[in-house]
DNA sequence: AACAACGAGGAAAACGTTTTCCATATTTTC
DNA sequence: GAAAATATGGAAAACGTTTTCCTCGTTGTT
């Protein structure tokens, strides 16, 4: 009554061999009616479910995928797991999934314990080139999702280098000269961002000023917004290294008195849901995070199914921009060679 | 080259029995200098990492532990998952999460499955009594969190009752007399929210207009708007199910011309981060999902470690009212008794 | 009626560990 | 210096399955 029944139990009592209820569970041989009968009563009666431990161990199949994932708090990311959770369903498997964030030291650990457990794994953590084939060589399947992998590997790239060029083509279009990048760079995985942004400018004969923000949250923007806004020569636009930030420099930026987009325009990227609901709506650059996850995982299951690595190694999503209100045309004169000092505003 | 190493592969190039490995790796037992240091030695040459599955088999434990949510989208419950998180990684124990809205259908046969791969399990999903039942039967340590749960089983609540409550008592103050519920109540779990508010009324001698979203996320809320602001006596003030739900409808009744809160009071509940970053600013109940996730994490642990679930049964965690802009006193006059025509507003 | 072919069911090895004993070798104690 | 105590290491059972052969008994073919 205390321990779970075994397959040693069901036998047993239903006078068959394990083998025999074994093949009947697994449907991979037919018995006569009246042993399937039986059997599948002791089943329900026992309450028996087949330990998953002990399968996967003679199997090498757990038949379930994992996807390490940055930072749960941001819907970038969550919408990622949502696409990757409804493909791998569709193919039988579940998801499980870990945030690496909270403890960056123990994120090997994390990974190498769930390698053990899943049948692949889809990472999406930012990482230098020598963790990712660390990750690589514990020898399963694995597709990086959302940032440049080492060459070989297969990964799901997003253009950010596109993403941050269109952003640049816009503001500029609509006037702005002095235009700013808030941008997140730990071990610099933010340089396509950034590359873009400033050949685009450069191809405009305009410069990019870089600001640094802490974490790449709500409270990092928030954080970072005086240091923009007090500047002597305030930008007239700053592109934010993702949504999370940009609503967060927003916020901050309204309490400072400046008003967006007339003001100082903003832009995201990432385009997550939230962005519509601020004001003003938030104008980003979607990079179909949710499509992000499923094609992540169409390739993991794919390569799993034992389909040879070199076939399947890249692809690059391609972002759109999204237009909402918090960039407009710049009506001030366009910026002096000598900058005029800022009007006072109250803060 | 191909397979992994096991156990055997480095007793074999150490020169000592498996035995001898298995010890060295749990120390569980010392050795003399020279062995252990050729065990190690091997064990890094080879880069050995014991299988978790086959020690799971003999231990029984995994050292994991698993939470289900019922929707990732959801900062609530992404902010329960990180408090819960913390506590794990705190414990030695790793977290693996699963998303049970996805697919309803299969959410017991995800709960089985997940239930065999971990040491114990926190679900926060929404869902019947029975339901609950049959997970208490998987015979793993399990605690309720943000819910109710059937009596005896371990559970971290929120008082729901309470939080409504409140935000009645906030909007009676603030002079609003037509006051709605927007709710979601698939098998009737905010009853609670409902009993609250409507308890809450009924000690002014008022009473709710009550309104179902379709479901509880931006969508919901946005979606349910129109319905509540087309009626001819619009409420002055609604109070919704979550955060979400409240963000969503005070989107669409900005389009809808309808201004917050100078037109109707808005308020949510949860306290999710984006709140503070909505125009008007959100008010709020702060349910504490992430202090409630730890809570949860908490108790598990106890339990898992050995203590008597009657000793650990229950806790409720005490909403704190997060007064912001969404809300404000009544300027018009109180509701007359016979509703006047709503003015026309460009829609 | 004899023989092949087939179908139903079982015995046992394997998966990679941990753990309980047991057998030595080494030290300590008197 | 011998006996007792202790430290060091190993053999083998166990965990709960799947899977690969076998062995029968039954059916079909000529």
């Amino acid at each position: 009554m205390k321990t779970k029944p075994t397959i040693r139990d069901v036998a047993a009592k239903a006078g068959v061999s394990i083998a025999t209820v074994s093949k009947f569970i697994n449907s991979t041989q037919r018995f006569t009616a009246a042993v399937e009968r039986k059997i599948q009563a002791v089943i329900d009666e026992l309450q028996y479910h087949s330990n998953p431990l002990a399968r996967s161990m003679i199997t090498g199949k757990t038949g379930s995928v994992g996807v390490a994932i940055l930072d749960i708090g941001n819907p970038h990311f969550t919408s990622m797991v949502k696409g990757a959770n409804r493909v791998a369903l569709l193919h039988g498997y579940n998801l499980l999934f870990v945030d690496t964030e909270e403890n960056q030291a123990r994120e090997n650990e994390l990974l190498a314990t769930l390698s053990r457990r899943v049948d692949g794994l889809v990472v999406s953590s930012r990482m230098p080139e020598e963790k990712m084939l660390q990750i690589v060589a514990l020898g399963k399947p694995v597709v990086f999702a959302g940032r440049p992998a080492p060459t070989g590997v297969p990964s799901i790239g997003i253009d950010f280098y596109a993403a941050a060029y269109m952003i640049g083509e816009l503001l500029v279009q609509q006037g702005h000269r002095n235009i700013a990048y808030l941008g997140f760079a730990p071990a610099r995985p933010d340089t396509e961002r950034m590359r873009g942004l400033s050949e685009c400018l450069g191809s405009h004969s305009l410069s990019l000023t870089r600001f640094e923000v802490s974490e790449p949250t709500l409270g990092g923007g928030e954080r970072s917004c005086s240091a923009i806004i007090l500047r002597k020569d305030k930008p007239d636009a700053v592109v934010c290294y993702n949504d999370m930030v940009a609503i967060g420099f927003m916020g901050a930026a309204r309490s400072f008195g400046v008003s967006i987009p007339a003001d100082m325009s903003v832009v995201g990227i990432d385009n997550i849901a939230f962005g519509r609901f601020t004001t003003p709506a938030l104008t980003t650059v979607d990079t179909q995070s949710e499509l992000l996850g499923e094609e992540a995982m169409r390739l993991l299951i794919r390569q799993i199914a034992g389909e040879s690595p070199p076939d399947i190694a890249y692809k690059m999503i391609e972002p759109q921009l999204v237009m909402r209100d918090s960039t407009a045309v710049r009506v001030s004169p366009l910026s002096p060679a000598v900058p005029t000092p800022p009007p006072k505003v109250a803060s």
